[in-house]
Order: C-alpha cells, then structure tokens, then sequence
DNA sequence: CTGCAATTGCGAATCATTTGCAAAAACCGA
DNA sequence: TCGGTTTTTGCAAATGATTCGCAATTGCAG
C-alpha cells in the first residue's frame, strides 16, 4: 500500500462511467493527480509514475492526460510556462498569481469570479465551462528585490 | 503609402527609448501589429511582413517579437491554442472568450475586473503587472447545436 | 565616412507533444 | 473460465512551434 492511496473502486468507476476501459496505468495515473498538492506538467506526471511502474511510457502520459480531459476529469492548465500543467478536476480553483521573480504559482480564491462570469454569460450569450485567471506580477517576498 | 500607415515617428521613438536599434523589420512589424484588429500568432505576422518584406525571416519575427515583449511593447497571450498570440500592448483587454465549437475568440472588457484585482493585490500582497483572464465554452451561435 | 556592436537570415537544433504500428491487455459474450 | 474483438500500450519516429549558432549585414556613435 502506497501512502495516500485512495479508493481506486472510485476511479475504476469514473473511468467505467465514461466509457472507457480501466487500466492500471489510468488508474496510477488518476492516483498520483489526486495526491498531488496541485497542477503537475505531464513529465513530472512521467517521472512520479515511472517510480511506480517502469515500463509505463511518455506518450500514455499524454494520451491519457488527453483522454481524462476530454471526459472532464482532469483540467488542462495554460500558464505562461513553455509547457501544460494539469489538474484532477475539483481540486482548487483555476486561477493563479504567478510571480515573474521566483516562479511561484499561488492558487488564488476570489468570489467576485462569480459575479463577472454571470455578467459575461449575459452580456454575450455564451456559456462559460471553465474559466482561466492569471494574474502575472511580484509576490510579497520578491517585490522589494524586484522594485529596487 | 500603404493603407493606415501611421506616423513611423512613434515606433521609431519607442524602439529607441526602449534601448534598442532600429531596424526596417522592427518598424515593418510594429506596424502591422498596429493594423491588426487584434491579436495575431507569430506565423501570421510572418506571413503578413512577408507581402511587405520578402527577404525576413521567421526567426526575425520571434525575436523581434521577443524582444518587444522584454519591453513591454506588445502582450504575449497563451490562449488554449497550440501556439501564442501578440498583441500591441495598450490595445483592448486581455480578457478572452473562446469558443470550443468555431474557435471564435472574443475580447471582452469587464470593469469587475479591476475590482477583483484590487482586492487579489491586497490580499495576496502581490503586484500584478498583467492579467489574463480566459472564458471557454459556447458561443452564441455554437451553443443551441452543442446542448443538443 | 569608419569601425564596432547589435541585428539579421539561414539552417540546424530543441523541446513538448503527437502519431504509426505491432504487441499486450481489457472486456464482452458463450 | 475462454476466445475473439477492440482498445490501449510502448516504442521509435514524426511533427510543429520556437530557439540558437554563426557568418554576413546594418545601425549608429564618433
């Protein structure tokens, strides 16, 4: 038994209920998104499941991460990086600060979100199914080194 | 005289404010990103300088492009696309809404906006120097075909 | 006008991501 | 439980966007 691990009958289930089969590389995969404190790109996904099962290769990163988005799963996150994170879908919010200096990404709450997606969806007769926030600037400890 | 050739004046002045040389290509692109109704991806530009310019390169357009953006000139947008957009910066928002059936983007403005970004910079203690804000889902005319 | 440093063009390199294909697994029904 | 069928996998090679090395060209200060 791993540390963290979750009942993998829920995943089994997800997987199952979008139509497609279980497999145990979708399975560790779901497994190490769900331990994860947050969004992963897909090579740190690679390494982490590497660990726990050698044989498993890139592409199936990829192609599951695609799989998993397209059934809601997981959500794709473009921060300005070179590369996509990702994240279980569920798990925190999409909007982040993400400091030019250090490179810290802070996943941010905000309750006015609300508000302005209904204002959107109103005012242009769209209907909003994920929304992306950055916010692109200097956190609390790198702003005094930046603004010097 | 091309069509809305504006005033070369201005983007020569910027160019050399920001440090920089001045260079037929620089001048060539900042006008185009002037001209452009909004954003546009670095091949597009490429294209666009090429009916202009035969001999520049697409190497030319990234660093250029690059170098713009060191200076603030032009906002880079990591829009869900498999490549980045540019934008002349102080040109309309950077607040998006893209459509998952036609691909259609659309600029919005949100006073909300900067309400929330207030209180993120409070609370976070974080300066934010850009904001980008991504709406997906249906637009107007996809969404009737999309809920069927 | 001259010389040096910045910029360009070209092609080759890189990096993340995708794809083709044969082998291996999952699932459905008997 | 056992095949047969279909989906998924692993591997290696392909792709597409972006960057880099380097020699040739250009901008600009003196």
């Amino acid at each position: 038994m791993s540390p963290h691990t979750f009942s993998q009958d829920k995943f089994r289930d997800m997987l199952r209920d979008a139509g497609c089969r279980v497999t145990s590389q979708r399975l560790l995969l779901l497994q190490l998104l769900y331990n994860c404190e947050s969004h992963v790109g897909a090579d740190d996904l690679y390494h982490l499941a590497r660990a726990q099962d050698p044989r498993l290769s890139l592409s199936t990163v990829y192609r599951t991460l695609n799989t998993l988005e397209e059934m809601n799963l997981v959500h794709e996150l473009d921060l300005g990086d070179e590369h996509r994170h990702y994240e279980l879908a569920g798990k925190g919010s999409h909007h982040h600060l993400i400091c030019l200096e250090c490179g810290k990404i802070t996943e941010i709450d905000c309750t006015l979100v609300d508000e302005t997606l209904a204002h959107i969806e109103a005012q242009h007769d769209f209907v909003v199914t994920d929304t992306q926030i950055e916010f692109t600037g200097y956190c609390a400890d790198c702003k005094a080194a930046h603004s010097k």
